[in-house]
DNA sequence: AATCTATTGCAACACTGTTGCAAATATAAA
DNA sequence: TTTATATTTGCAACAGTGTTGCAATAGATT
């Protein structure tokens, strides 16, 4: 992948925190700094290589995270926490869930997100 | 809520199954007996009524399932399986996931979808 | 049958995400 | 440094999901 301002800022946002960003959240931060469509495509190709994860939060909205300890792709299932208060995403990177499932469900993704009061709502 | 010829339709659709069916499922398999606004609204109060439950699948759209256990309002954390191949999402009712957050957050809904092949498309 | 209130249909809208295509630009090679 | 080329970008247009306001309709109760 080519090394270009869109794809730098949007990664250095996204690492900088570990807090998950919408779409609309990086448009907001990156104040026309690129078009929104290519925001969707650097976004797709950042998870391609595997530096970055994503996944819906509560109202259906695709949010992007840091990726920490994955190699070429995401393979961790951690939760995350949706905060009802103030919206904010949260990777609970320590905490990962416990489950049994009918043989007969070949699983290949988790989604396992959290929803309530964060810290700071509390 | 008043008895109407959609609310008993929609709620003997989601009653029969236990699949969980989206807005646009819902819609199609009504052929026109309503408006898709008037769905939205029925769902909304079945769901107030404690007779169906909502989450939003892995793409992020909203699908609504009936509840077996419940009483005035959806209480139970059961996983949901959502099939990459045919798009079905099934209510695991006896799955529920083992965890533990710290503290500082409150948890008042869990989100807890598996996704992978269902045993039909296994 | 009359009344009151919940429900419905319609139109219009906001938001999220995707696609095709031409123009621009990063990178590697000459 | 210039050239070549494949990637990336911007734009316009679009599809799908879900929401709202308002007037018309239809349950339920009297």
């Amino acid at each position: 992948m080519r090394n270009t301002v869109a794809k730098t800022e949007i990664l250095n946002l996204i690492k900088s925190s570990n807090q998950a960003f919408s779409h609309a959240e990086i448009e907001a931060k990156l104040e026309g700094l690129c078009n929104r469509v290519t925001i969707y495509r650097v976004l797709e190709r950042l998870e391609e290589e595997g530096q970055i994860h994503k996944f819906v939060n509560i109202n259906g909205v695709l949010k992007f995270a840091a990726c920490h300890d994955c190699t070429d792709h995401h393979h961790d299932h951690h939760a995350h926490f949706n905060c009802t208060s103030c919206g904010t995403v949260t990777c609970l990177e320590e905490v990962e869930p416990v489950y049994k499932v009918p043989k007969k469900y070949k699983v290949q993704e988790v989604n396992f997100t959290l929803s309530g009061l964060c810290p700071n709502c509390c």
